[in-house]
DNA sequence: CCTTTTATGAACACATCGTACATTAAAGTG
DNA sequence: CACTTTAATGTACGATGTGTTCATAAAAGG
């Protein structure tokens, strides 16, 4: 009873033009909840992810929202994981001091750009008080990130560019430890921070 | 119209008896109010700390918080300073490691303390989101305790135990940014953590 | 075609927000 | 001491958000 088209054999719907009762397919139920969630992120923050706000803002019923998510910011932090990139890999071009410059540079730009870095400065501050938002950026975000950054380590531990007995996951949290000690705890701007010597220091200190 | 006792010089008064209208001394409305918020963060944690149930626990109006406080973060944030013990100094036996160790440790344990450590990581992640329990953190809490740790390494400077070139901001953001890493974007347990292995790193590192 | 699954609107009691109002008492001033 | 200013008071309000219940309707899948 709503207008839906076929385009290339991609279903085309027409979702926000439906009226009355009834059951829709579940993935585009989805696909709204996060794409209105993501939206209610990027223009208000946390403050303005809210079940009734996404309810309003996707078309689904409260009913369904609390059926499937735990709270609102879990939604967001799904939405946030939907709407971004996947995850790059770890470049490695042989040069593990410019590698890891290149990979914290990335970062470092990203969380100190406002419209993109407010998302995830928000996120973590809400896994501070919600557990199912600290599972999810743990698991989904964090932790893989860490693992990636640590098996570039490894490698250079083989090809002998770093010492066999350096504690990698020290070093991981030395490096990206330090950015998120300014970025959260300090609060002090992000561009004063000398990258390359974060670098060096912890290539220095492992050996 | 309510018990006031003088005891020692000291105004005694029995607040929760009061009834009718009227205005009480600020101090004693502030304290009450302070005193109830910290209360309620350490049982119920940040999700409790709303203005009303402040105003219902304190004994004080709504209005009066209105126009006191900018938020419930920002009064818990108050709470919390003026509950947990003032800064201590930083220790200088002259061993720069050991002292360095012997923050770390005193802060680690601090942190992962279910009981004590839950009101600073839910503060810090209100901060995320509320800018005013931001700026009163970094304030009050961070940036002394950073400056602290700061002239530290200055002495050991002068002493020769560290290097003049040493970069000391970064040196302090890599040692506790490892901590907070694992604690907020982890959320891994703290205890794996080899503090004395990431003093030896911090200060090899700097030379 | 028929059954199961799942989303739907409507409604509810409750907490919280943020603000407004007139009232009243403490603190400061003459 | 009386008088003025300041600030906290109870009450009330509309708006928003929480978390749940209910009967109903439509998609999915055999």
């Amino acid at each position: 009873m709503y207008d839906v088209f076929i385009k290339g054999g991609v279903l085309v719907g027409a979702p926000e033009q439906r009226k009355g009762r009834g059951r829709r397919p579940s993935a585009e139920v989805r696909s709204e909840v996060l794409n209105a969630t993501a939206r209610l992120l990027l223009n208000g923050g946390m403050r303005a992810v809210t079940f009734e706000r996404i309810a309003k803002e996707s078309g689904a019923s409260k009913t369904t929202l609390y059926r499937w998510w735990p709270s609102p910011g879990a939604i967001a932090a799904e939405a946030y994981f939907a709407s971004s990139e996947p995850m790059l890999e770890f470049p490695d071009t042989g040069d593990l001091h410019a590698d890891l410059v290149a990979q914290l540079t990335a970062f470092v730009d990203l969380v100190s750009d406002e419209k993109r870095g407010r998302p995830i400065t928000e996120l973590i501050g809400t896994a501070q008080i919600d557990p199912k938002v600290a599972e999810a950026w743990s698991r989904t975000y964090a932790l893989p990130r860490r693992e990636l950054a640590r098996q570039r380590l490894q490698t250079a531990q083989r090809t002998g560019q770093l010492g066999a007995e350096a504690d990698l996951d020290l070093m991981v949290d030395q490096m990206w430890g330090a950015c998120y000690h300014r970025l959260l705890i300090l609060k002090v701007p992000l561009k004063d921070l000398n990258i390359d010597r974060l670098v060096t220091y912890s290539l220095r200190a492992a050996g």
